[in-house]
DNA sequence: GCTATAGATGAATTAAACTCATCTATAAGT
DNA sequence: ACTTATAGATGAGTTTAATTCATCTATAGC
């Protein structure tokens, strides 16, 4: 190509503005810069673009046309880069109501401290919009998710309030909440092979089921019972020291977090996020 | 502006071609330069624009879509620079029969010598096609025509065959070609005005009427009378010792050529050619 | 007729684009 | 499996091109 790209920029901008002056200020430059790109740009193309009277210009005829080819096609490339800029400046998330209000909301300050050029948008729901750049955390049957998608296998567990004493499995009544997916071809919570593992039969447990592990994670935290969940989402609480574990042993489960297409997220921003995120439910 | 249009134009053949060393070979550049060139532009964006799979490259989503936006953009600014480009490597003038056989052609070589990066194609007739970049001399009446778009006012005088001897107006029955313009807006050619300029009378002078000067001045030139036409027309062939004029004075008419919107064709092509017309048609 | 402003011009400076040399990883050939 | 050739990455050095500075001209407004 024998012109260069800023000349044609200079060009559409002083087309655009009527005026080198303002050109130049519209891409922090000195109108002299403009106008030795523009005449250059004339000798090149062997045309006159600008017709000068005195200290005014306007277009000629071929500079009209150039004109609009050059502002249009600017304007094409300009908001192509300006729509990746956006989706580079931040992450949209959208995830479970569960992951949501107990991991990611309460982790959202941190992770935009640790990254202050990048903001971190959550939201939760059917918002089904297929819309770019939006990143979806799944909550599935490790069967279903590609195994690379996969951030998150969950493990269940039984927890309860900070500060309670140890639930006598075999002599007292207790109040277990635990989850049953709106989704009927989710995997259930695997609580009959957790009470295998830890030898204890389920005689004296009055089972009260929530759509959601959130619900049951809230009444145990307020001592209404104890709740079998996952322990991705009780993490946080346990540290917090606003639950407690027990003795008893925790159990892998056929479910995981996993966000589809993974590694189709190409942005910086949303590459750490995942990074971040797969660091913090693992850690 | 924060990225450069360099490395989007790299960017943009890379992502077509689909190979970085292809680009290199397009731009004339180095596959070193579209490697710089793109890893900037991905710092920049805080994006992947292409997957890395060793020595193959291919593009990421983001990628794709910022590949169509510059493809689309700079083809539209290329292909109006293409236009112009070939506007301006040549001039295309349509004329009359007459102007163009008389004056244009004969002196298309010498144009195309003195301009040796312009080429020069002639059209005449009703080839009406409002193209871009076609340049219309058109014969007319003076009042019509704006007067800054003429470029050359008609005189008319009597020429004959070169050689013959002088005609002797009153004692011998003369042959006298004329025009009579097909186009009846027209003024005439001014016969009266040129007689009475000369102290003659038409009463020897046997008419004989074409619709176009060109065939007036070729029967002149065969000896099969004397022609009354324009001067602009038979200067060169005066020059040449084909045509002859005798002791008459020429007539102003209010006949001329002129380039509708002359000011408006801004190529040096154009500018050039007008510039050396005028110069031929005036000397 | 003076002053301020917009643009033109040419030389000097500065910043960028580009290349070269070197290195790594893959694909193909033996 | 080992060699060879190819595509791309990386960093330092060089060259080109873009930008500025100083100066000049012409217009518009006062």
């Amino acid at each position: 190509m024998q012109v260069s790209l800023q000349a044609l920029k200079a060009f559409e901008s002083a087309a655009r503005q009527g005026s080198f002056k303002l050109a130049a200020e519209e891409l922090s430059l000195t109108p002299t810069a403009i106008s030795h790109h523009i005449s250059n740009l004339e000798s090149r193309l062997n045309v006159t673009l600008f017709h000068r009277l005195g200290r005014r210009i306007s277009l000629t005829g071929t500079g009209l046309r150039l004109a609009k080819a050059t502002s249009e096609g600017f304007r094409k490339i300009d908001s192509a880069l300006e729509e990746i800029m956006k989706a580079s400046t931040g992450v949209r998330v959208t995830t479970t109501s569960s992951l949501a209000a107990m991991v990611l909301i309460p982790c959202q300050h941190e992770f935009e401290q640790a990254n202050p050029n990048i903001s971190m948008e959550i939201s939760t729901g059917e918002s089904i919009d297929n819309q770019s750049y939006l990143i979806p955390i799944r909550f599935g049957d490790v069967a279903v998710a590609e195994s690379s998608d996969v951030i998150s296998a969950e493990s269940f567990n039984v927890f309860g309030a900070y500060g309670m004493r140890s639930p006598s499995w075999s002599n007292e009544p207790i109040t277990l909440f635990t989850t049953e997916w709106k989704n009927k071809s989710l995997p259930d919570p695997p609580l009959a092979a957790w009470l295998e593992i830890n030898g204890l039969d389920s005689s004296n447990i009055k089972l009260k089921k929530f759509d959601q592990e959130l619900f049951g994670i809230q009444q145990a935290m307020a001592g209404n019972g104890l709740v079998f969940c996952s322990t991705t989402l009780t993490k946080r609480l346990l540290k917090a020291n606003l639950l407690q574990q027990f003795e008893t042993q925790s159990v892998k489960s056929d479910l995981c977090y996993y966000v589809p297409n993974k590694d189709s997220f190409e942005t910086r921003s949303a590459a750490r996020f995942l990074n971040w995120l797969e660091e913090i439910l693992n850690q």
